[in-house]
DNA sequence: CAGTACGTTCAGTTTTTACTGTACAAAGTT
DNA sequence: AACTTTGTACAGTAAAAACTGAACGTACTG
């Protein structure tokens, strides 16, 4: 078998392995196969190469690599002479995971402590309220007892992501195996 | 304003903001907002229960409570004397962010690892044969280093699961903030 | 300053996913 | 054994998401 052939099926296979596990993260296929593209590609590429390459629109390219940086999966990179943007994968899958899992999270987390909160304060008064039923003053603690547990679920979390952010995890979780 | 109206905005609003995080996490609005509404209940549901209160189809709350048992969100507990199923919410939410991990990663875990140590003794026998060309060979050198990279990120990821489901990460991140 | 090259917006289309109602199988009741 | 009750498979429908091509704005080029 032709040596350039075998090499390409090989890329091909891992590619695709890895578009389906970022499906698993929530990430379509073709954007999988896009990252996993510029993954082996040992050059920046153009959104033309791109379409090229992947046989898909432009326009899919635009908004896929617009995912992807957003995700701090790729990055555009400058290159003298070309009018073109250039992209080029993170290379760094430890990286690649602390960011995607940092952006992800934080956003879900404010929101939901925020809420928690404000609904915890608000159950609360209800809680002593004179003018409330007893059934209902005792179902409002029941939900604020539940409401803390989430709470510190949540801070929980943050401090994990903190630890991922601040690289502490790799004291804990060290890169290489028998670190240590 | 009525007490038990009250309760039920706060709640609404709650499981509201729960099913939108799980959204991030991959999860449906619908069965989102059904594991909100089975975190606030305080007792098991049946299937009709659930229709009932979210104003879906039976066959909607069966699929969409077994997506929730698989991710070990919701438990089915039995009871004397109905013939019918009863399900509640695993209230833990430190065992759920655990399990759903677990569950999630460790399937494309292996999948990957599979997948790259295959590619990397084809690879390796390609690089060292004598019919390839320099060409090929080089650019087979660099797909096997990448591929190692990314090996070790995902034994990495292997351990990092492994001391979610010890409870060891709870030894590097507490539970509550002031502890150790 | 006209002309060209580039990336993105937007409306329309295709594909995929979520949801429903009917039909059915399994288990319980009389 | 006939009749209920219950959960789920399946096929069809409705809703959502992915994808495309044309049109546009911006920035570079001569």
């Amino acid at each position: 078998m032709d040596g350039k052939e075998q090499l390409e099926r090989v890329r091909e296979r891992v590619i695709e392995t890895i578009a389906k596990n970022m499906n698993l993260y929530g990430i379509t296929d073709s954007i999988g196969r896009l990252y996993g593209m510029l993954y082996f590609q040992n050059h920046p590429m153009t959104l033309d190469e791109m379409k090229e390459e992947l046989g898909m629109s432009k326009t899919s390219m635009s908004t896929s690599v617009r995912t992807l940086t957003d995700l701090k999966m790729v990055e555009k990179v400058w290159k003298k002479g070309t009018r073109k943007d250039l992209y080029q994968a993170e290379e760094d899958w430890y990286q690649t995971f602390i960011d995607f899992f940092s952006i992800k999270w934080r956003a879900g987390i404010s929101m939901n402590i925020a809420a928690m909160t404000k609904s915890i304060l608000e159950l609360e008064r209800l809680a002593k309220s004179e003018e409330a039923d007893e059934e209902v003053r005792t179902a409002a603690e029941i939900d604020i007892t539940k409401m803390k547990a989430a709470l510190s679920y949540y801070e929980w979390l943050n401090r994990l992501v903190d630890s991922f952010e601040s690289e502490e995890i790799f004291d804990f979780i060290p890169k290489n195996k028998d670190e240590l």
